[in-house]
DNA sequence: TTGAAAGCGCTAACAG
DNA sequence: CTGTTAGCGCTTTCAA
């Protein structure tokens, strides 16, 4: 016997046992109308005490659905996203009886074509997570007929969704915490330049800033990306400036925790000195000392929406106009802990 | 056409383009010797024109094999461990061509069957993490000649293999450093008490303490599971004995940093007052403050093996009495940062 | 209400 | 070296 193979009982062990064709008891399993009573239950039962799974790859070969979505990730798995993302993930793929496939992260290998990998496995549509614009894979989804939902990434085409956090209105927001407890000097330390979150987190956090009465210091701009690292060294600069802020908002929790780190090398207290945002609320953010204040991404959600929302496309016919959403944004919670507290001194 | 389905060129139409037969096509396509170079090399050509992807639901179909691998997990996706473990999850998966398809986390219903869902799917293999051998789907599993590998969970069975870390040789050498800095009064926040890591680590402990000439104290035990909440709990209990520890061995990293945050609840300095160790060397262990000192266990590597014992397990015999080694030990390493240091009214 | 037959895409004897 | 044929497990006309 092959290795792999189903060793199961199938349709016509059923059939033979119960005395009736391969249709029929095809026919009783799936529910059609077209079976008396008396047979269906019969069929049923025999199915049952027989230990009868269908086997997926035959189904999926006579062109019925195969139930499958992929999921296809660039940024390292370790990213503590992942995890929450798959929770909600989960949670969609039971209700909707859909499987997950992983489809590895061979995008370096040039050979590699995420497209092809889904044709192979006939997969239904995939959800698509750290991506750029400007990847391989990404241009060739587009192109292809596969229904995509991307998460934090916004595009524009037929059988393409997005889900995303409201980012632009998490850092104005920020801003107006941080100006209401008494912060004129807000800096902002970014994350990838050119990432579709990293743009909206920058106009929020421009807007909040014009709100409140405070003006643009490109001084205050700081950050090369999402990492630790960055925040570390954007911090550092940040707070060597003549007159520094008083208050970060960073684009990540990781980089928060750079920038916490770069703060007390220099022998300032958060959040008695300068006051510290992060982004995310990752599990870490309340560990850290001084616990983390951030804003909170609802990361289950995110993903629960993202299959929902890849079902619904998939649904929808190739070629029809569809009036379908196919943008779900999410709202963000500020989460206060301690590391911000009033500007420096600031009467309280 | 069918939602889901495969629209690309099949093995047929390159046969038709070729002028030659399917299985003359099918052999080309599988590298077999009996086929001409000249034959072959224009099928290769033909295929990559019309963009030929095959179809692995025919090819699992036919009994070869469906390369296809499941995961399953009980604890929450959002463990820290799982991102990193399928770092290398990945990695194996591509040098040896699977494809890895997430067995959701539906145990809760009494309905689902992980070996039937594993049946339809026609996974080779699965990788189980967080499962406790008491678990329905765990037994299930065992009874199944489904081959499995589980992470951190001790298993005799004709199919079955495990990879962990050394935990014993771990919390041994922990107190081995920590009686090096002169501690003598040394605690143990334990784990979750019936899991297979908990055990050796609380016999490695144990044995620590025997070399190094220390004697056990029951008051010296505190825990319940690898969870913040319980380190800090336990750390309290600990800190409110008359004669309490300088030092604490906690079973992971969040239950040190719960553990962390009760020693400076109670305004006490570490590692001044109090040392601390985690286990694991989570992303977030550097980042807390005093960073921690941990036993770190090398995840990616971990899922690594995981995946090469299964493979290894998928090709031997089913009937055959092998040799093979099932079980693979992981060495941990000792990460000095800040949260160790000598023992009170130690003379450094 | 049931069954016979065709066929999804592919591989594997077996013949030529 | 190449082609013919059967069949993997399932669904789906089409007839009965």
């Amino acid at each position: 016997m092959a290795v792999g193979t189903n060793m199961s009982a199938n349709i016509r062990d059923i059939a033979k046992a119960a005395g009736v064709s391969v249709s029929t008891v095809s026919k009783a399993l799936n529910g059609y109308s077209s079976v008396s009573d008396a047979t269906r239950a019969k069929v049923l039962r025999i199915a049952n005490e027989l230990r009868y799974e269908p086997n997926a790859a035959a189904r999926a070969l006579v062109g019925q659905r195969s139930m499958t979505l992929g999921v296809s990730l660039t940024t390292g798995l370790t990213h503590p996203f992942f995890g929450s993302l798959l929770g909600g993930i989960d949670r969609a793929l039971q209700e909707k009886g859909y499987d997950l496939i992983y489809l590895s992260q061979a995008h370096i290998n040039p050979e590699y074509s995420l497209v092809r990998h889904c044709r192979t496995r006939n997969v239904e549509g995939v959800l698509v997570f750290g991506f750029q614009d400007t990847d391989r894979d990404f241009v060739e989804l587009i192109d292809s007929d596969l229904p995509a939902v991307f998460i934090d990434l916004d595009i524009q085409a037929s059988r393409i969704g997005m889900v995303t956090s409201d980012n632009a209105q998490a850092t104005r927001e920020a801003v107006r915490h941080l100006h209401a407890l008494g912060h004129r000097r807000i800096a902002y330390i970014a994350g990838l330049a050119d990432s579709y979150v990293e743009k909206l987190r920058k106009q929020g956090f421009r807007q909040g800033l014009l709100e409140n009465g405070l003006s643009e210091r490109s001084e205050y701009r700081a950050g090369e990306d999402f990492t630790r690292e960055s925040g570390y060294e954007a911090m550092h600069r940040l707070l060597s400036l003549e007159e520094r802020p008083t208050a970060v908002v960073c684009c990540s929790d990781m980089s928060a925790f750079g920038a916490m780190e770069a703060a007390e090398e220099r022998g300032l207290s958060i959040p008695e000195d300068v006051s510290v945002v992060g982004f995310d609320d990752i599990e870490a953010a309340r560990s850290v000392r001084p616990a983390l204040t951030t804003i909170r991404q609802d990361m289950p959600r995110m993903g629960y929406e993202a299959v929902m929302l890849l079902d619904r496309l998939i649904a929808e016919e190739t070629d029809s106009i569809s009036e379908l959403p196919k943008r779900v944004v999410l709202p963000t919670e500020w989460i206060s802990r301690d590391s911000c507290g009033p500007a420096p001194g600031r009467i309280e």
